[in-house]
DNA sequence: CGATACGTCACGCATTATGGAACGCCTTTT
DNA sequence: AAAAGGCGTTCCATAATGCGTGACGTATCG
């Protein structure tokens, strides 16, 4: 059985044995926000003009960074390196310390998942100490205007995606009223910037989702935490939202999305 | 004055006191391709297991690598890198010294451009040793349709797109058979790859461009030699447009573009 | 026309990174 | 079942690597 710590991950001051490596990063780190001088570098990082200068030009014969009139920015190399990474990054992979970490916390059942045009495809799930648990398993497909991680996958969907998802989940028996709550419900969702969703089935199940996005903003994932609504009270609801959230923020900051401005 | 010679450019063996950054950087260029194992890295870029082990670690300490049941694959940082990359980088600064070498090499005029809505923007111009000048200048701005340029940036554009644009161009006064034969020229240029273009001003300015991808595959700058036909005859244009096309070629590799496939 | 600040180069010292050896854990082979 | 091989990991003595001091040429500024 797998020890409950997470994997051993190297926190940075872990690895020792790689300063010329770590400073260049540094530099990398700098620059993100804009073009940077040398000397600047120097000073930030303090480390000496001369090595800052070494590093840099080494940068630069590699592509990761460029020149430009007001100092260095970041070379066409990462441009390359970008693109692949999108190809090779399993965000579930990268999420899944993250879900552990917040089940512990909380003791409740967390699930990832990821659109599939007009499904939602659960794609992990880590197990919480309850008793009761939500049976949807890892690799299940649900119409993704019926669950609350399918919900928050939408969030950024214009209004109309809405409605015809929705009359397409519910096939077609639907009421106008019914269809104008939905729309104004999500309203609500998207500028609160999570989902809080009840079964519609009358199984007492109750979750909440938040999205995740990747470097580009766009929504990638979502997590969501699931549960019988005996158990996900009205007063839990305000402490589990915000902790889902902020390991929402985890994983958006840790598959590189841009920070919040 | 200006020595002829371009940018003193770091050319990767030129730098020296930074071997573990090197290496570092081999391993990125080793797992673009897939993942790697580390014992697989130490053997390609012949190095210890100690050595490529302590790497991969501080890599990923990083997020520049992430574990995999197969092996290290390119990290999330990368995502975060590659888009403030896309912001940072100027496509022109980048592109200037390969088209200064092209224009030494053929001694016609070199320009550089990039799309701005309808319109075709020239970025930069290197001047040949002819004595016969285009005039177009840097800053310049005509409709992209009528130009070589304009029609190089314009060539993954359907072909609704190409009609519209071009009766822009023309301020509606334009014939249905007018139409198709442009249509059919840029269909022959979108296969070729490149754009012949003789300006329908009567004034005898003849040019060859070339689109140049990014990361992504898509169209983000053009370079163009533009003459008169008097210097860029039927004669020397096979070998001109290889030249061009070879440039344009080394232009894209610098951004980034993915190979050609 | 000094004064400041930047990028660049050369050189000697010691900090830093290197590879060998060895270990535990797996899967594969015998 | 045992042996063999491959992988990731740790420890350690060695010297090679990368570090900072200092100095030079050049642009920017007052």
């Amino acid at each position: 059985m797998k020890s409950p710590t997470a994997a051993p991950e190297p926190s940075a001051s872990n690895v020792k044995g790689a300063q010329t490596l770590m400073r260049a990063l540094d530099i990398l780190d700098e620059v993100i926000a804009g073009p940077v001088r040398s000397a600047d570098l120097a000073r930030k990082l303090d480390i000496s003009k001369t090595t800052a200068h070494r590093l840099v030009q080494a940068l630069r014969s590699r592509g990761y960074l460029s020149i430009t009139k007001d100092g260095f920015a970041l070379g066409p190399k990462l441009l390359q390196l970008g693109v692949h990474a999108t190809e090779q990054i399993d965000f579930v992979r990268v999420a899944t310390p993250f879900m552990t970490e917040l089940s512990h916390e909380t003791g409740f059942c967390v699930f990832v998942g990821k659109r599939e045009g007009d499904w939602s495809r659960h794609l992990e799930r880590i197990t919480g100490t309850q008793r009761l648990r939500v049976a949807t398993a890892p690799g299940d497909r649900r119409p993704i205007a019926e669950t609350g991680l399918g919900k928050a996958l939408l969030l950024d969907e214009p209004e109309e995606v809405w409605e015809v998802l929705y009359r397409q989940s519910r096939e077609g028996s639907v009421t106008k009223k019914e269809v104008a709550a939905f729309i104004s419900h999500m309203r609500q969702h998207a500028s609160a910037g999570y989902v809080q969703h009840d079964s519609e089935l009358g199984d007492s199940v109750r979750s909440i989702a938040v999205p995740i996005r990747d470097a580009r903003g766009k929504i990638a994932i979502a997590i969501s935490v699931a549960s019988a609504a005996h158990y996900l009270t009205e007063q839990v609801k305000p402490t589990l939202t915000a902790a889902i959230i902020a390991t929402a923020a985890k994983i958006g900051e840790a598959v590189g999305q841009t920070q919040i401005r």
